[in-house]
DNA sequence: TTGTAAGCGTTATCAC
DNA sequence: GTGATAACGCTTACAA
């Protein structure tokens, strides 16, 4: 390994000039600068980034919280796609992105004890258990934090536009005719769920469209399956057959279009059905399914925008910042 | 910040001694080691991982190439779901996992020099352009490398039984009387893709069917788009109408589906046609999609095994060693 | 402009 | 078993 020693020896000068060289001093006269990056570079010369941070106290790095415990994990293309948005931006500021761990070698650590430990500049808070009791230790010390379509107490979030999404979808239904609009929320301890269910009840409170709790089911989570589980509790339980079901997720609408297909109902001919994500195969099923877009790489990218403020100081982790991403209505086959 | 010389303060000892405590030496009795690892855990002590690396050259951080210039990134799930199983086999092991980066600060890196700018354990090549010319430097600098899915010359990989599955599903074909079996290549830029290319030829030969060239087309891409362009090159360049087409991912097969449906072709009445990765809404398309079902867990934790078996010298970089893991046919619609 | 030297927080090598 | 002390590679006052 080359170090800045190496350097210092071989271009006869001292340490310290060479560090000078390295980073860009103004203390140091161009010549001796030249002299000093040329050979650095004949040599093959790279920094060491533990002893660098050690001795600026400043990491140039940023974690990841991911936690693999839930079901939604990495492989799930909305926060794939936020991390990757959130990754390039970052990382085009000289960030480099690190998952923050439970461990380091075989000793068990806090996340906030891993932050320390790594000197961590910012985290971004993807997908985290709620129930986590590393959780708030870790919200509540004071290092820079963003999350994204998570509702964290205290922490700003960047998240779509749900009430906008909820409205612009609710709408259209109405608009297309629709009377007996039921919904299939997310799983509510997921924050998301909660706002597109309030914003449920405000679009219908607004049209004066009485709220029927009977046309309203909760979802255990955000797949397919749950999808299916709810709208079967939705029909045994609705004293009107619905004639449009807007659901939380994709995922969630595909499953009740299964399940109301099953019990010999037509989509869009008898229900209207409306998803939220605009996951790229809503495409190619059959119906293919209208749907509120998220923005992944806005984001991602306002997330890193945010987090990068919030390090550089130039902004606070105010608790009530909320950044609201705009969504887009897809309209496609599942409404009519 | 708490460091070993404010508990060896508290304790009323050296701080070297705090250092044998902490890291289970045995140069220390048992009293004085429970007195001070007491100390530390009331004073909130967190080591620093930067001045334990410079000290000690190890890094236990693990390095994750994933190139954003591809179209298929994080949010495929494939990658992601290759990621979470790595992420979490090397995790619990005490690694931690980083993005490489190509910058430092504002300063612009080659992937290796990143690496030893991290002095990096180990890495593994998720996405990467195979003609980035820094790929080569890495890929020879003798550094702990695995890779997945990827085709790159000297560098142990992970990959689905390309061989295995081409088979199944050509063998499935034929068992339900096709005659005519065309294929969609994946871009052949991609390994992966011209082991499924190779394994399509070597089955039919197996089989007596004489090879048809114009029953072969290759897509520029894996995507929906590039799978029906590819399908109506292939249409317009047959002398007859094949009877299936094995497509090479789902997102192609989905594409030459689409494509056949505009033409006026049923599936799977007139023409089967078979995809590779089972990506989830293979399930919910119309037709749901036969398919060859790759298995992420098992190359994402395959990889990781196979990486720390290098690093811990247990295992060599042998350029000869591709894994393989099994893949299944997942029957469905769109095939009869 | 350049050099000296003192940290940064650990680990590791020796004496004691 | 314990404690000085010298690395590790770098940055940064401060001195020259």
């Amino acid at each position: 390994m080359v170090t800045i020693y190496d350097i210092a020896k071989k271009v006869g000068c001292a340490s310290s000039t060479v560090s000078k060289a390295l980073n860009n001093s103004k203390e140091i006269s161009a010549k001796r600068k030249e002299e000093i990056l040329a050979v650095a570079k004949e040599m093959g010369y790279v920094p060491n980034s533990s002893a660098r941070r050690l001795a600026t106290k400043n990491s140039w790095s940023i974690g990841v919280l991911f936690s693999e415990d839930l079901n939604i994990g990495l492989e799930h293309h909305f926060f794939g796609g936020v991390l990757q948005a959130f990754k390039t931006y970052v990382e085009a500021l000289g960030y480099e992105v690190t998952f923050v761990s439970k461990k380091v070698g075989s000793q068990p650590l806090t996340y906030l004890e891993w932050c320390k430990y790594k000197n961590i500049d910012g985290v971004l808070i993807l997908t985290v258990d709620v129930n986590d009791e590393n959780l708030n230790e870790l919200t509540q010390s004071g290092i820079p934090i963003v999350t994204v379509d998570n509702g964290l107490i205290n922490v700003p979030t960047i998240i779509s536009d749900n009430y906008q999404g909820t409205r612009m979808a609710l709408e259209y239904l109405m608009l297309k005719g629709a009377k007996k609009i039921a919904h299939i929320a997310g799983p509510l301890r997921s924050y998301a769920s909660t706002e597109r269910l309030k914003g449920y009840k405000n679009v219908l409170s607004n049209a004066d469209i009485p709220i029927d709790e009977k046309l309203i089911v909760e979802a255990h989570n955000f797949d397919f399956n749950s999808g299916k589980k709810a709208l079967e509790e939705l029909i045994s339980q609705a004293e009107d057959m619905p004639d449009a079901i807007y659901a939380a997720s994709d995922d969630i609408a595909l499953g009740a279009i299964v399940g109301l297909k099953e019990m010999g109902y037509k989509v869009p001919e008898d229900v209207s059905v409306i998803g939220f994500d605009n996951i790229e195969l809503t495409r190619y099923t059959s119906p293919s399914l209208t749907t509120v877009s998220q923005n992944k790489v806005t984001i991602g990218t306002e997330a890193a925008k945010h987090l990068i403020a919030i390090i550089n100081k130039e902004s606070t982790t105010d608790p009530g910042i909320i950044k609201r991403v705009p969504v887009e209505l897809i309209i496609r086959e599942s409404t009519k």
